[in-house]
Parts: C-alpha cells; structure tokens; sequence
DNA sequence: ATTGAAAATTTGTCCGGACATATTCATACA
DNA sequence: TGTATGAATATGTCCGGACAAATTTTCAAT
C-alpha cells in the first residue's frame, strides 16, 4: 500500500482489483485470491479486504459465496441507463385520474391476428374487456381499449363494470400476485372504424397503438391492454438517466 | 434481542428500525438515534449497528452524514419499475450496424416549429444534418433523420458525412462529454414529403416520429435527433422490470 | 470406480477497541 | 450582536480476534 494515495485504503484495494478484472490478470467466471491471501497481499486487514469486495460485489463484478470464493461475473462495470418510475401507473402518460367506460364484457378466444399481436399462444380462452378511457369528468375520450385478462383471474369479473383504478391492480389486491415484468409495444397503425367512432375522430387519423403485457414473477402473462390513442394528438415521452450504480 | 427470530441480527435491527420509519417512530426528515445508542437499546456491537443501518442507507430510507447523523429520508422503500439499457445503442431498435447517407449539412436556426418540438431555445444557431437511415447493406431504408447539433461540437462536422457510428458517441469520444440523461419522445404524424418520398412509402402512410434529446451532466442539449420511421413497419418495444434495489 | 463421512477451506456474522474526520454546539472574544 | 475558537458529538476508517455456516477437497470404506 502506498499512503501517497488519495482516500482510503479500501477503495484503493477495490480500485486495484478492478483494474485486475479488466485487464484479465481475474478473467472472467474465474476466481479473486481468497481474503487471506489478499490481507497479505496489501498488508490490511480482513475487514478491509471485505469493505473492497463488498464494493466489487455492489458493482456487479464478482458474486461472492460463503465457502466458495469471489468469482468475477463481469470484466467492466455495466452503469448502462435507466428509465425508472416509482409505479407503473406513470406507464399511462395520461393523468391517474381517468375512468374506463366499459362497453362490453366478453369471454374468448382472440382471433389469430390479436392473438399473435398480443404475444401469446393462440386457442386460449381470455376475459375481454373493450371500452372508452375518458379524462375524470367523462368529456374528453383519450383512447380506445382492449384488454384482455387471462382467465386465472376471472374473479374480478364483477368489478369490470366500472373498475376503480387500474386494472393489473385490481388483479394483484385481489389475488395477491405482483407484476414482476411489463413488455410493451408502441406502434403507429390505421385507426379501426370503432375506435375511431368511438373517439370522434376521422378515419384517416392513424392510431398510436400501446399494447402492454403484464408477466408475473413465474412469467404468466397476467394481462393484456391495447390502447389506441389518436395518433393526433398523443406522444409518449420518456427520460434516461444515467445509472449511478456503476461506480466502484 | 430475540435469538428465536430468524436471520442475523443485523438483518433484524434491520427489519425493527424499518418498521418504526414506516410507523412514523421516526419521521421523514428526521434523525435516527446514534449508533452508540442503538448499540445500548439492542445490546450490540457498533459494527452489527453499523450493517444494519448500510442497508437502510441502501434501501434509500436513511442518509447517513458523518459527525451529523443518520437521517430518514424516505417512509417506504421505492421499488419502482425500471427500464435499464446498458448502453444507449439500445434506444435505436433496429440493428446496430446501420450506415446514415447523409443528404446535407447546414448551419442554421430552426424554425419556429421545429424549435418548439425539438425542446430547444428559439433563435439559437444548430448545426443541423439530414439524411436516410439505411441498413448495413445500404438496401433498406429505415427512416428519415434530422439531427440538430450544438454548435459547441462543430468540430466533428468532416466527421460527419460518413459517420462510423451513432453520432452522440462521436461527440462523446472527441470532447469527452458523457450523455447523462437523454430524453425520448415517440409520436406519430403525418409523414413529411421529403421523408415519404426518400423512404419510398406513400404519403398515406404516418410516420412513427422518436425525438432524442442528449443532455451532458450540465443539463445542455448537446444533440437532437428527428426519426421519422414509416408507420407501417416500425414498433417501439420495452422492456421494465420490477427493481430488486427496494428490498431491506 | 463410487459412495460417504471427515477435514480443510472460505466467506458470513459478531465482538472488542482505537483513531480520523466531519459536523454541531457552546463559549469566549471583539 | 456577530464572529472565531475550541470542545463535544457522530460517523468513517482500520485493526485485532473468534466462531458459524457453506462449500470444496480429501480419503477411507464399500
């Protein structure tokens, strides 16, 4: 250890053994020198020696194992971007408070283009439900939606009348099962002729087409919307940020 | 202490002190009590109060200052839903090896428009470069493309008109500004003449129109890009996870 | 050669202590 | 009253040790 160096020794140990990493002297799927072997190494103690690997494990770079040893699981430190939100209610560009005039509720099996278009295997029975979104006073109508509930969840089919808030929520109170993953597809397409009637806007108005597939943790797709937004006048926005956790 | 609770203790003193935050025991803005006087209320040792809180801090319920304290600074673990990339190539959906064949390069001031849509200052000077998006082959045309470039990267401007890569990376490299947070806005509109008659599509067709702005760390613009897509053979698709970061 | 138990290895948890450094607060001074 | 100084406080860094728990290796018995 040199005390000409800036900071503490065990960020100047984690700043070593990244440079190690990446330079291949612990490839990849390989193992770190134990935590003995690295005490002696830098002449510091055990304790130090974990604080630094505790840095490279946060980091992603190696995974560390009880009885086992520290394998290195990544040569760089990934710090890609982000686009986090705190619920996925802010997938919905729209303000929260909007209401979903159900027009009917029926119980089949989507034809085969829907089916493919919804990312799930044809022939299979669903819940559909299609509908207005409106904004809270029930003037504006924001979009045109299909949404189709896998029909493990068929429960909730009395509240589909006028459910209250969203309906991938209604499904996790009811049952208790989370959304763990969420796919979703934007797209630009010719408006359909109820959806455009629906809307009050022309048919040579393209549509902006949000459909969304929500997954459980098992991988079940637990529903499905399609939204078709009049392509006149929605956008759909995100922000990336660039991820913090990267530093080591 | 209870030695009949599972996990270590540290997990436990954990899982108490998040409870008495969510409870309100300790409000947001708050301060925990010292680590001198958990480790008396738990009869611990100051480093297992020391692990415990690290994870409150990780959770990003505490801040912790030294010679000031631990303050609470959030009631509930976030958790929220991410959508991460590693790099932000994987904003532009379509294969990575694409070539833009550039039409022109200008020095100008946007229209007013243009100016307003791309969420720039008016009446400020842009190098601006246009052209068709093609596929590594030079056969099929992806979209249409308008960058806007801040004058203060004119530099790469002999770079531009056979551009190795995407050109935020360009910049990146030759002034060793890092993009920070890029914001993305998806649309569709009617696709402009130009665009309809380089793609070879109708004009019946819309275009799937996806805005980038390029922020540095300073919060400049540093590039806009215009991608007019046909809508017809374009769909934008994402991918969020639930975020593993809330757990304590 | 295979299996199974014991031993060695390695990280996880927990304790004790000491000093460094940043912050806050009380106090004396101008 | 305002400011500067120093004391008290609280977290950060670092060392030493001990035992627990998970894993891997070794080796003997079948």
């Amino acid at each position: 250890m040199d005390a000409r160096k800036p900071g503490p020794r065990y960020a100047q140990v984690s700043d070593i053994l990244q440079q190690r990493i990446a330079a291949g002297t612990y490839p990849v799927a390989g193992f770190l020198p134990t935590e003995a072997e690295l005490c002696q190494e830098f002449s510091i103690s055990r304790h130090t020696v974990r604080d630094a690997l505790r840095r490279l494990a946060e980091a992603g770079l190696v995974q560390r194992r009880q009885g086992s040893g520290s394998q290195v699981i990544a040569a760089n430190p990934q710090g890609g971007y982000v686009h986090s939100m705190r619920s996925l209610d802010e997938l919905f560009q729209y303000a929260a408070d909007t209401r979903l005039r159900v027009d009917r509720i029926t119980e089949s099996v989507p034809d085969a283009v829907p089916a493919g278009m919804l990312g799930v295997d044809a022939g299979q029975v669903w819940l559909q439900v299609a509908g207005l979104r409106l904004d809270a006073a029930g003037r504006v109508p924001i979009c045109w939606s299909s949404i189709y509930i896998n029909r493990a969840f068929a429960g909730i089919m009395p509240d589909l009348a006028a459910p209250p808030g969203a309906i991938y929520r209604l499904i996790e109170e009811r049952y208790g099962v989370m959304v763990e993953r969420v796919e979703q597809e934007i797209r630009a397409m010719p408006i359909s002729a109820p959806a455009a009637a629906e809307l009050g806007v022309s048919r040579r108005i393209w549509a902006v087409q949000v459909v969304r597939r929500y997954l459980d943790a098992g991988g079940m797709v637990m529903l499905v919307s399609v939204n078709d937004h009049p392509g006149d006048r929605f956008s759909y926005s995100m922000q990336l940020q660039k991820d913090a956790r990267g530093r080591v």
